[in-house]
DNA sequence: AAAATATTTCAATTATAATTGAAATGTTTT
DNA sequence: AAAACATTTCAATTATAATTGAAATATTTT
C-alpha cells in the first residue's frame, strides 16, 4: 500500500498517507510529523484576534490616523483637517479602529477626543521601526526640515 | 473673524481656521499646529507598504500558514493536509503571502517548497510575543502536551 | 510521448469592506 | 427650546477580496 521512494532528484517518502519530498519528510518526522506540526501551532482563536488587528491596520487612512494620534490625542475635526475627507467616511474609519481596540474616544463638550491605546502605540512604534522609519513619531522637534 | 473662547467647560481656541478644544489646541500649538503634525508623519508611501503587509496578514488561514512555515519549510501538500482546503483556495492564499514578500516558494521536482522570509519570521515572532503566545513556534520540543 | 502527480491559473460567483449623502444624535450656546 | 456645532448612524451603492470548480502548467515516471 505504501509508495516506494524512487531514485529521482527529489525522493519521496510516506508520512501518514502523504507522499512528500524526502528533505521535508525527514525534518517533519523529527517534529512529530504533521501531527507534531499542528500541536505547536497557536490556537485558531489567536489567529482570529490577530486578523482583526491587522484588518484594522490594513488601510493607509487608518495607519495615518494612528500615526497622528501617536503625536497627541486629537478631536475628529483636527484629524479631519489632516486627512481631508467626508465626516462620515472618517467616522467609519475611526469606528473600525475603535472596535479593534486601537483607539478610544472620550466626549468633551462638543468634541470627541480620540487617543491611541497603549497596545496600538506599542505596535506602531515597533512597526515603524521595522519599516525603517525613525521611531520617534510622537516625539517633538526631531523631524525639522531644516530648510 | 476669529471666534472667541467662551467660559464653557471646554473652551475653544483658533488654530488656523479650526476652532478646537483648548486642551488640544495648546499641545497642538507646541507641535507647530496642524502643519507641524503633518510634518512629523511618515510619508504616504510607507502607509501603502504597511497596508500591503497587514492586508496579507488579515486572514486566519494565512496566519496559520505563516506559523506553519515558522516550524520548517513545507511543500503545498503538507500545508494542505493541515489547513484542509481546496488546492485552488490554498494556492490563492499562498500567492497573496508571496506577493507580500512574506513567503517564497522554490520548485523541487514535483513539489514547491515554501518557506517564510526572514522579515515575516521576525514580524511573526514579535507579534506572537505581543499576543501573549510563547514566542517559540518553530523551536522544537516545547509544546509537549505531556499527555 | 502518454500517464501520473503537484500546483497554479482562470472565469464566474459570492461575500465583505469602503464610500457617499442624507438624516439622526448629542452637546452647547443663545 | 430653538439654533448651532461636532460627530455618528443609516441605507444605498460601489469596489475589493475570497471561494469554487474546471482547465492549464510543470515536473516526473513509465
Amino acid at each position: 500500500m505504501a509508495r516506494q521512494a524512487s531514485r529521482s532528484r527529489v525522493a519521496r517518502r510516506d508520512v501518514g498517507d502523504l507522499s512528500i519530498p524526502r528533505e521535508i519528510a525527514d525534518s517533519l518526522c523529527s517534529c512529530g510529523g504533521v501531527e507534531g506540526l499542528v500541536e505547536r501551532l497557536p490556537p485558531d482563536v489567536l489567529f482570529l484576534r490577530m486578523r482583526e488587528w491587522y484588518q484594522a491596520c490594513a488601510d493607509p487612512v487608518r495607519l495615518k490616523i494612528l500615526s497622528l494620534l501617536m503625536v497627541q490625542p486629537l478631536c475628529v475635526c483636527v484629524i479631519k483637517s489632516v486627512v481631508k475627507m467626508a465626516d462620515s467616511r472618517l467616522s467609519y474609519h475611526l469606528t473600525i479602529l475603535k472596535k479593534a481596540g486601537m483607539i478610544d474616544g472620550e466626549q468633551q463638550g462638543y468634541y470627541i477626543i480620540y487617543r491611541i491605546t497603549p497596545g496600538a502605540r506599542e505596535f506602531m512604534e515597533s512597526e515603524l521601526k521595522r519599516m525603517g522609519f525613525p521611531c520617534d513619531v510622537g516625539r517633538k522637534g526631531i523631524h525639522d526640515t531644516g530648510g
